[in-house]
DNA sequence: TAAAAAGTAGTAATGATTACTACTTTTGAG
DNA sequence: CTCAAAAGTAGTAATCATTACTACTTTTTA
């Protein structure tokens, strides 16, 4: 169904490569180092791809931008509402409300999102 | 900080009023019933003053719209990438994990965010 | 190895959201 | 009460992250 590109490969490795997680723009300024002329519409065409496939994940905060995320295991989002970082926090099998106590982050209010099928949508 | 307004007020019932995650301009096409010439702008101001305040949640599937939540209980969205529905799931203290038998839904990746103050912001 | 399928660069267009302006409502001190 | 400052609003214009489009290139496969 996807071909193999060495753009969609460089804009892979990048957020493999890197532990935050950086916009579209941000991942078009680093890749541009490895790939000069690629197209700030490719970056995103190649995201999307990478999304939908499930090989990235797209993590939104409120700030006006989506933001791509390499790390797909389970890990909750800190978002400070102040200077506007995203911390991981690996809460591993505990509680969500356990993310009190991590370090030193103060929690006020959570979203999470499960992606996947509804019972009627995985009959069809 | 925030005067009393009467648009805000009737957006806030709104979104108590009902059990579904509705856009901006949903809730503008509802509000409307009530007061017919509110501004689209309006609505836009006070759903961003009520999240900022706590009183809503603010939802982001990734279908390019940001969707309100006048329930602030913790609960899970469960986002189905067929037909675009989200689901509200209740998993009261139970492991994140555990939506995967949650009414039929197949669950295939998650994204949870955590709004609050990070330990450098807290401090100042 | 050639043609169909998929992808790309570069640019134009889209549209959800935000900004702006003149006007109205709310608030609270006098 | 009352009136001026502060906050909010309607209506419209502007923004800008994202998407669409087109001619061209790369990948795939038979």
């Amino acid at each position: 169904m996807a071909n193999y590109s060495k753009q969609r490969e460089a804009i892979l490795n990048e957020l493999r490569g890197r532990c935050d997680h950086p916009t579209a723009a941000q991942v078009y300024e680093a890749v541009r180092k490895t790939i000069p002329n690629i197209s700030l519409g490719t970056v995103y065409r190649n995201l999307a791809s990478l999304v939908e496939s499930g090989e990235i994940l797209s993590v939104t905060v409120g700030d006006g931008y989506e933001h791509f995320d390499g790390d797909k295991s389970f890990h909750l989002h800190l978002h400070c509402k102040c200077c506007g970082a995203i911390i991981d926090s690996r809460v591993e099998d505990k509680k969500i409300k356990s993310i009190a106590q991590f370090d030193g982050f103060i929690p006020e209010t959570s979203v999470c999102v499960v992606y996947g099928l509804c019972k009627n949508c995985n009959k069809q």
